[in-house]
DNA sequence: TAGGATACCCACCTTTAGGTAAGAATTGGG
DNA sequence: CCCAATTCTTACCTAAAGGTGGGTATCCTA
């Protein structure tokens, strides 16, 4: 019994610290689709905060998920766009999409008996 | 340009209310691989509270993800496994896990840059 | 009868995530 | 000269997540 397992070899670890946050994995998938302006976000993603929508496309950047580009217009004009390892990250979220797209009428179901 | 989009089409939503807790992920992981005790799970994973611990699990046993055994031995006894709604779950967050033992080392270092 | 092992339960506190609302920089147009 | 559009920025606040440290129930064994 008891195998010895380390929890590291999970590998769940990196890939949360990345993507946890409340809009990040929609904002992933949004800019996956196409590049966006902050505008757009905000208008797609009506709930979220501005502060949160920057502060969330920042990390993103600094790690690496997303770009982003400044156009030197007037009124200003910042698009954002997913990068390779931005889009790796999506296709290894796709799987999880499709689950919560599969089991999320179940999963509510059960939560609203409580 | 501009194509209207829906944020609920992107499916991550209800996986991630089921998912998201510091430490959900890893019991899942662990719990795939063979069914363990609290005590168990509480040396598995050393940095987590009690708390935590038993709060993680009723919430995944009340997501239908993991089951709760009771044997009625002295001492107690309490054996948690994983479903087949957790089972496909972690299957679901397994591509996730790859992309974290694939990219771990290089998020890491863009972010010790910093 | 005292102590040990197991699986909890609870009250309280700290930390952090996220929200609100206001304001600032840019520069072309009226 | 003032205003409008866009992309932030900042100070402040709330709520939720998580941690700490203690306590409880059970029954077996010494």
């Amino acid at each position: 019994m008891g195998k010895k397992v380390k929890p590291e070899s999970c590998g769940l670890g990196p890939a949360f610290e990345v993507i946890a946050g409340k809009w990040k994995g929609l904002l992933l998938w949004l800019l996956h689709l196409q590049p966006r302006r902050f505008g757009e976000l905000k208008r797609l993603v009506p709930d979220v905060s501005e502060k949160m929508l920057i502060q969330h496309l920042r990390e993103m950047e600094a790690d690496g998920l997303i770009r982003r580009e400044v156009f030197h217009e007037m009124p200003p004009r910042v698009e954002y766009s997913a990068t390779e390892l931005g889009i790796s990250l999506d296709n290894a979220l796709e799987p999880l999409a499709n689950w919560g797209k599969k089991h999320g009428a179940e999963i509510a179901a059960r939560r609203s008996e409580a």
